[in-house]
DNA sequence: TCTAAATGTGTAATCGGTTACAGGTGATCG
DNA sequence: CGATCACCTGTAACCGATTACACATTTAGA
């Protein structure tokens, strides 16, 4: 791998002069650019990034703090945050906390002394390194948090819960998220907000994780529990996917004898049959927007809102009843 | 952000005793290593990655490189390779390359530039560098690569193929991958192998990508095609679950009318109603152990096998009918 | 034509670590 | 008692880039 001593030297030109060059700054004559530009091409030299960073304090590469990473929620905001991190000319280092681990701490120190531009989390315990390094917060998003992206999510238990509302409801089980997850929270106050001026009868159900071993024992669950349900609400696609498996299972019919709304919108939701109908949230468009959020704050350039807000919508599928006509 | 400098001066001592101290080599007198200790914790030192990674020429992080993250059988494997990387003390820098792009080369280069200690590669064109950076391959893996985890899909082939001989096939339908992808060939060998000794009859669809959305495409496409369908053989889970979903919409049972098998045994596989059986690909041991081989790698361990064959597994659900006995 | 500004280039300091080397102590051994 | 060796420490070179600064040359302006 050349260095830029290397191509100065075959350029016959000064180090200052091969650096001018490649960064477009300061003075450089005609003649002068030609050769270095040359002697790159002729030793394919491209500059060491790690001795950039280390000059100039920062680097072109943003750190990424997710929640257990296998949650298929994740894929989309990757894909997201990636590519719109790509286009800005930077690179993701990866960090995966599990569920309640404190590790969150030890990958910002991580990042720090890898002189990360900037952090994109997604984990709640990171706040050490904070003045260091800008941070944007995603998907789940604490009034501290200064900057982030995030779902409304008190609107997207609303559209779930009229959706439920709105199709002859019966007894109603609502399969709640842990609530040291701040969007679980807001769904379900959004849920509860349609449910409770109706006289529609419910039931909540609060789960410790979004784990798919979860959902299958608490599917089980509200069966043996409840008996005879009529209407679900879950927290997630992958808690309304194991409900219908299990109320098939038992013979059921969805929608007829009982429906079920999700919530996410993963891809998978579309392949099983019926179709489910769930809230889509905006995956892709959280990880797009909070890079670019995050790549605005470094280069501080100025910024609008700190907080961007995107709105979740009700895909219609198959595992709800018809509407009734009021 | 303390330097080395500083926790020098403070503890009254030369840098060269502070980086002494820190990497435990070089004599350090009892009385100085106290005095650094204290030094370092006063200030919060850790040392900068950046410049220590100038000095060494390699780093603590490896490369990642996989098309399309969004593929629903990426996350187990990343959680793999987070983990044994973790483990080892690396970190991920992450590279996402659409499927037929030619990014691939372009990440390899900026992995160069930062002085990564090595590559994990799921993608094809990744020649150039090679010298530099040892490289692992992983799950897509050709003849030609060098140090390889992957599974033996020609087996997974016959396993699946196996499977369906021994219930009752009727007319059979292979749903094959891209050609380009060198598993997707393999898996087809391995079921071809199974079916031409016996007089089932059988067709061949190729597809073009693992998309979801050529998923249903295809799913519909083969009963437009082929009509009455007795046993679907796909090439992976996301297809297979689209061919059920298709087969039940269309008021088929299953397994009853039509039976299902599928590749990679991905989370949702046992989420859908009936539960898919299919060929359980070890999507996390295949990361965990590519990280570990390509960690010993650049330790320069001696290697026993540079190529790691990963064994699949048929996993039994519902979406198979019973075994003929014999 | 003289001066100031614009242009072009190289030298050397700098970023924050690691380590070769030189130099100093005290203990051990012949 | 001098040599040898283990132990300990600091100075300075080095990794590969950027850039402040000094200096030289050209151009422009009056």
């Amino acid at each position: 791998m050349a260095t830029i001593k290397e191509v100065a030297k075959l350029a016959g030109v000064s180090v200052a002069t091969v650096s001018r060059t490649l960064n477009k700054n300061g003075y450089v004559s005609e003649n002068a650019r030609e050769k270095v530009e040359a002697a790159i091409k002729e030793l394919e030299y491209y500059p060491n990034e790690v001795a950039r960073s280390l000059f100039q304090k920062t680097s072109k590469m943003i750190g990424l703090l997710l929640p257990d990473i296998s949650n298929p929620y994740f894929p989309l905001l990757m894909k997201g945050i990636e590519e719109s991190a790509r286009e800005h000319g930077y690179s993701i280092i990866l960090g995966n906390v599990e569920e309640g681990s404190e590790a969150g701490n030890d990958y910002m120190t991580l990042f720090a002394q890898q002189n990360v531009a900037g952090v994109l989390s997604a984990v709640e315990n990171t706040l050490s390194h904070q003045q260091a390094m800008p941070v944007v917060m995603l998907d789940r998003v604490m009034e501290v948090d200064d900057y982030a992206v995030y779902t409304n999510d008190v609107k997207g238990g609303i559209l779930a819960a009229q959706a439920i509302v709105d199709r002859d409801p019966g007894k109603v089980v609502i399969i709640a998220g842990p609530k040291t997850v701040p969007g679980a929270i807001d769904r379900l106050i959004g849920v509860l907000s349609v449910l409770n001026p109706t006289n529609v009868e419910y039931e909540i159900v609060e789960t410790q994780s979004f784990s798919i071993k979860e959902a299958e024992v608490t599917a089980k669950e509200i069966f043996r529990r409840y008996g005879k349900i009529d209407s679900v609400i879950a927290s997630n696609d992958l808690f309304a996917l194991a409900v219908m498996k299990e109320a098939q299972r038992r013979g059921s019919r969805v929608p007829e004898d009982i429906q079920v709304i999700g919530y996410d919108n993963i891809p998978f939701s579309q392949l099983v049959y019926p179709g489910l109908t769930t809230i889509s949230q905006p995956a892709f468009q959280v990880g797009y927007q909070a890079a670019d959020l995050l790549v605005r704050r470094i280069k501080q350039k100025d910024i609008q809102n700190k907080r961007i807000k995107l709105d979740p919508e009700l895909v219609v599928r198959d595992s709800l009843r018809e509407r009734e006509e009021k």
